[in-house]
DNA sequence: CTCAGATCCTGTGCGC
DNA sequence: TGCGCACAGGATCTGA
């Protein structure tokens, strides 16, 4: 489900109800995620006070008086802030209690997601050391990119979805960016002009600006802190649109399958 | 090292 | 209406 605006959109919405509270306790009603989530969670975390909540990467990261909380959404999770008489569900799988009567909920069906306990700076823990910048950042631009591409040989699609190359740009943005750009999705990343690099990197942060805007995507299952649906799904100009006609050129929209991933594409605008 | 593919898991939506 | 199959927004591991 959430790519960089999904997560941006959740952190932002989830913030100002936790900056500041303290929590009185934790349940886990299934640990079973990516990683397991900690046993002694609760231990680890009543009592102390949330400072802030920020993100990085798609990790929405809450740091407490002592230690830091992970959370990841994976493919499917959401989280969202609730009163104590409302009733877990089936997949609300952590339930984050604050003194004041409010619950931080994760749900995540699939559960594909993160919601761990750390001591150390995040930063500096595997799952964060290796990330490549943020895509809004001044760090990430045509120059940077054209570096990373230049000796690669794979899709360009595949390398802006690589986490160590840049962060939070996964298929539907990563599809749309390069529409956008009028570059074809497996064309090999060496062969890309530091001109086209600039008009890439641009676009990357022009959608995901924009998705931010609209609250983000909801394809299916993305719904923000308050159950409300994400509205950039309406901006979306190829991706989903197999064999209807691009809106610049009326070409029918082609897909391809791309380590894996759907892609889509304007076989004229894009060569 | 580089890249493609399989994999974790459940829900949904489509075709038969 | 019911059933089975293909597919889904991510990230990581394996192996060619």
């Amino acid at each position: 489900m959430p790519e960089l605006p999904e997560v941006e959109t959740t952190k932002e919405g989830i913030k100002s109800h936790l900056e500041g509270q303290t929590i009185k306790g934790v349940t886990v009603r299934n640990p079973k995620l990516r990683i397991p989530v900690p046993d002694n969670l609760d231990q680890l975390c009543a009592g102390k006070k949330i400072i802030t909540v920020f993100r990085r990467a798609k990790y929405i990261l809450i740091h407490l008086t002592k230690g830091y909380l992970v959370i990841h959404l994976g493919m499917s999770g959401h989280l969202r802030i609730v009163t104590a008489k409302s009733e877990p569900e089936k997949h609300d799988h952590i339930l984050l209690m604050l003194t004041n009567g409010v619950i931080l909920r994760f749900c995540d069906p699939r559960r594909f997601g993160l919601f761990l306990y750390i001591d150390e700076n995040p930063y500096q823990h595997q799952l964060l050391a290796h990330l490549g910048p943020e895509p809004l950042s001044n760090e990430f631009n045509g120059h940077y990119l054209r570096q990373k591409a230049r000796n690669k040989n794979k899709p360009i699609k595949s390398l802006i979805m690589d986490n160590e190359i840049v962060v939070g740009v996964g298929n539907i943005y990563a599809t749309e960016s390069l529409f956008l750009a009028n570059i074809h999705p497996t064309t090999p990343a060496k062969i890309l002009s530091e001109s086209m690099c600039h008009v890439l990197a641009t676009q990357i942060k022009e959608v995901l600006k924009q998705a931010i805007l609209c609250g983000g995507t909801t394809l299916r299952d993305f719904y923000a802190f308050d159950g409300k649906p994400g509205y950039f799904s309406m901006s979306l100009k190829v991706y989903g649109r197999k064999n209807q006609p691009c809106l610049l050129c009326q070409h029918p929209i082609e897909s391809l399958i791309i380590a894996g991933r759907n892609s889509f594409f304007c076989p004229k605008c894009q060569n």
